[in-house]
DNA sequence: CGTAATAACGCATATTTTTGCATTCCAAGT
DNA sequence: ACTTGGAATGCAAAAATATGCGTTATTACG
């Protein structure tokens, strides 16, 4: 794991631990924690783990990490991902698939209309609205580790 | 209902149907509503409503109002509420408590641990890093009509 | 390796949001 | 109608956040 994903692992810990209502404060934690960055990366890193902020009747307002946002999750046991007509196959090691699936399901995306998972594919289908393009999109959005296969 | 709960009505009502980045743009739709008002009321109403904002990978960040957030729904049958150690006693009308219990359950409020009903009274048990006024103030968030009670 | 391509980052600045203070509005009471 | 107290609001300034651009690190590839 390299250093930006540690802070934003980090990032995320103390989000959902405290409550932080400015990038000031979790700023100098981080830089107490040993990170060295500015404001600006730290900007830039909430908004790729898609941090909210939502009014708090005691702070302000404080910062959030919904609960299928990016987490950054490993998807372990997948081997392929491809498209086929307005489908999407996952294949996984044999027996696989059910966890899988769970996981994908579990993030709520909204591209996905559904998933089927046997025991070693998953067929996925799309909202009519969607492509391939805005489903890896999502996909790398909740899950990491998937760089090679997307 | 007057000026202001009609403005922040429909303010809801925008931010659910589109989406919305910035104040400067939802301020031109109220103005052009016929509501009259400037920006520094506008973050006052979306404080007020608990409307928070996360990253959206089309549009930076949008606006948005959270399922238990301040809906001023109803609540019936309470007669009183009262603290008693880090606990909180709901008193209600002969068989209300259930009801009530449901109500409050359905908001999963983050300061409350649990609820216990029995037919007229009700135990809320709060999460330890909370206080009554924690409470006062979620309870107040959510519904309307306790103003007596609290 | 050397080099090109991309990603990560800091700096300075721009943009956006919040807030202190003064003012206005409104409802209640006399 | 007059007074009074709190709510609502605007204005201007402060605070907080985002971003364009140039630089540096990192990775990929010949």
């Amino acid at each position: 794991m390299n250093i930006k994903e540690k802070r934003q692992h980090r990032i995320v810990d103390i989000i959902q631990h405290q409550r932080i209502s400015r990038q000031d404060k979790l700023l100098e934690q981080l830089l107490s924690d040993g990170f060295s960055l500015t404001q600006a990366t730290l900007s830039r890193d909430l908004k790729e783990l898609k941090v909210g902020k939502i009014p708090d009747s005691q702070h302000g307002s404080i910062y959030f990490v919904s609960s299928n946002s990016n987490n950054n999750y490993e998807l372990h046991g997948v081997t392929s991902i491809e498209f086929v007509r307005d489908m999407v196959l996952v294949k996984c090691l044999s027996g696989y698939a059910g966890s899988v699936a769970a996981s994908i399901d579990h993030c709520e995306i909204k591209e996905i209309a559904g998933t089927i998972a046997g025991n070693d594919t998953i067929l996925i289908i799309l909202h009519e609205e969607y492509d391939f393009n805005d489903f890896r999109d999502a996909l790398s959005n909740h899950f990491s580790g998937l760089e090679h296969l997307l």
